[in-house]
DNA sequence: CCTTTATGCGTACGCCCGTACGCATCGTTG
DNA sequence: CAACGATGCGTACGGGCGTACGCATAAAGG
């Protein structure tokens, strides 16, 4: 049995867990549907997560991971007099644009810490890495903050409106709280 | 028997199934929970809400018509020429320090719009109301759904961090964002 | 090479669930 | 007062679930 050996078995749940939370949401996520999707048996999963509450620090963990990787990445190759609001719009432009199932996916694992105490700790972290980040171009924890907010309301009035981005809109309002 | 004829049943139920999102949380919506809340029997719920998305349906839309009320009453009551962005914090630290839990319980459900279809309709017509309302006060839609935004944001990183609120804080940026 | 430990595997138990359905009973309408 | 539609009630079916547990097998260490 060639994979009786299979040392990125546990990589390989984690990605099975975000995939079904993707398709079926976090109520669709159980042990025999991540079993499944990543092909393997279910004892295996419960073995490396004993329960769904593991599964799902580690999605949101790992979600949290890339999504940072990716900002910082677009921090740093940003010129550093570039007006913030213009990047900040044209940031949600390009989520908004690109794979709506992925963005809708992690402001639901995201906003799950509004209820489960579990993962709360990694929301958290997150928005501080966040506020971190912006203070680098901001200079201010205050504005940072506050365009971290205005991020995420106006993408989550996007995803639940269905409303058009309107990029000019979005740069306007960032570029008043930026003061 | 004399429950046999009970007229506010239905009322009942969507009461009782806001109790149990509120305790157990989207997740653990149960015909058989609401039916044990609302003191009936199960057939009782599924007679009026034949599946868990209707009775998902009338609880959100129950909690946005009391909120649009509140909202409402708020904006009658505060004087004309009060600055907007007092307002806006002293609202947020109104519903910080009010019921914590009738708070997520808001937020989850409507957020919850995020992934139900079913759902989405009733978020972007609250979503819409909320605009309307804010228009009185401003006279400026992309002012409104800014203002919306960073109301939505900020108590989102309240309720998701833990940290205190910052009363005037949240003026500033109001302020900011007023213009 | 042998033991130990971590990991993989299959299965079984008991629970809760959505839903369907038939019967009972009420209010209403003609 | 008769009939009918709306509502209330109890139960049963099939299915998915978390979890536990025992056995098999691989890697690691003496």
């Amino acid at each position: 049995m060639g994979r009786r050996y299979d040392p990125e078995r546990r990589q390989r749940i984690i990605d099975a867990a975000i995939a079904v939370v993707g398709e079926r949401g976090i109520g669709g996520l159980s042990h025999r549907a991540v079993a499944a999707e990543a092909d393997v048996p279910l004892g295996s999963t419960t073995y490396h997560f004993a329960t769904l509450d593991d599964l799902l620090v580690a999605a949101l963990d790992q979600v949290n991971a890339e999504w940072l990787a990716d900002m910082e990445r677009w921090e740093r190759d940003a010129p550093p007099d570039a007006p913030l609001a213009d990047g900040m719009a044209g940031l949600m432009e390009m989520l908004l644009t690109g794979d709506r199932k992925r963005l809708e996916l992690e402001y639901e694992l995201y906003l799950a810490a509004l209820r489960r105490t579990s993962v709360r700790p990694l929301a958290a972290a997150f928005l501080d890495r966040m506020t971190e980040l912006l203070v680098r171009r901001t200079g201010d924890v205050d504005v940072a903050r506050a365009i971290n907010a205005l991020f995420d309301g106006m993408l989550l009035q996007v995803l639940l409106t269905g409303r058009e981005f309107d990029r000019e809109e979005a740069r306007a309002a960032f570029a008043r709280v930026t003061g």
